[in-house]
DNA sequence: GAGCGATTGTGATATATTACACAATCTTAA
DNA sequence: TTAAGATTGTGTAATATATCACAATCGCTC
């Protein structure tokens, strides 16, 4: 096992691994190997060895990984063993699927509250969670509550994360097209769906 | 200017540095320097600079890069000057969503159709774009719907992508949380919510 | 318990990306 | 016309990431 530091991407594909090792797990398979997780996921056999070795010998030689045991050493690496509580700001369209999403609870995240300035929003609830007020966001109760997606517009998003940050959230997802800048002890990731989106043609062959 | 591979590091850049330079227009500004931007969107001036050179010589030295000239090449570069019609398939709640996203028209996509296989779904519309039967995806026309967006569960996501593909389309924005395997031709980017999710846990700090 | 096929763990090498540094060249002003 | 200040364009160095290649070692069989 090396004790360098672990690149980014490194980190990036765990949740993929993650998804391949609960397909096998469905499948009812004891040992995968890299090579078959190489395939599924279409990352090459050594890269995903690589990435393992980074945390320590996962893998037995000549048999592969144990796939119960491997869930269980990628969740705890990505601290996704513990439950954790998030609150949504922001319940236009894209904020409403995301209340739907059921991704999320696979991490075991629970989405306790949703945040919006539309009064006739406001006092409803989506899927069984509630709408607040957005001007409520300060009274955010800490330490219980320590994820926040934003899926507000690019104009007020800072405002949001200045407020949610002092009311005590440590991660955010961002879904608005801008750079949020944060504190350090503070980790951003930011889905910009126009961005990706914006590439694709450069792509396209005829024209 | 360099002739040697673009990287594409660069081409997922050039939608961040449109949008930079969007709001710069709109701030009236004749010209905008590689610092301005680059302060903007929290990416290092040299590396703007760099990218931009690849395609040519875009500023002027001493003065900075017209913004109105600048909008126009990188909108030439990837290609966003011909509108381009897409069709979305699977109308759940994200793709819901994504048919109410503002972000397709802005680089000049038009979603014309959506596909579902709820019944209840089909032959209503949302936001003016019709919902079709999903078995009718064959019979797209072709030469006329370059891109797809895909929205549907996992496990149907590469039949989907097979269908589409052989009715001519060559782009695919795909949020499916799997691989998809398609013809060289085609193009797929894949927004995966889950996989960036999976990762926010790791970087919190206590716990 | 020796030999064989399978598969991991990882150092070394190759590739990709970013940062640095500065000459080139523009505008402005005297 | 020259000088000063600003800013680009880009070769080179540094860093980050991925691939390669193979010794180490496991389970199985004879």
């Amino acid at each position: 096992m090396k004790t360098t530091r672990i690149p980014d991407e490194t980190i990036r594909r765990l949740p993929l691994y993650l998804r391949g090792m609960q397909f096998f797990a469905e499948q009812r398979l004891m040992n995968v190997s890299s090579e078959k997780l190489a395939d599924f996921l279409h990352i090459s056999a050594a890269l995903i060895r690589k990435d393992f070795c980074y945390f320590g010998d996962f893998g037995t030689r000549g048999v592969g990984y144990d796939v119960q045991t491997l869930l269980k050493q990628i969740r705890e690496i990505l601290k996704l063993n513990t439950p954790r509580k998030a609150i949504l700001v922001g319940a236009g369209n894209l904020g409403t699927a995301l209340l739907t999403y059921p991704g999320f609870s696979v991490y075991g995240f629970e989405i306790v509250a949703a945040y919006d300035s539309d009064q006739k929003k406001i006092g409803s609830t989506i899927n069984n969670v509630p709408i607040c007020d957005i001007r409520k966001l300060g009274k955010l109760k800490k330490d219980d509550i320590g994820l926040a997606i934003i899926a507000v517009p690019a104009e007020v998003a800072q405002d949001v994360a200045d407020l949610i940050i002092k009311a005590g959230i440590r991660g955010i997802l961002n879904f608005a097209p801008v750079y949020l800048s944060v504190p350090k002890r503070v980790k951003v990731i930011s889905i910009d769906i126009a961005i990706e989106l914006g590439r694709l043609p450069y792509y396209l062959e005829n024209q």
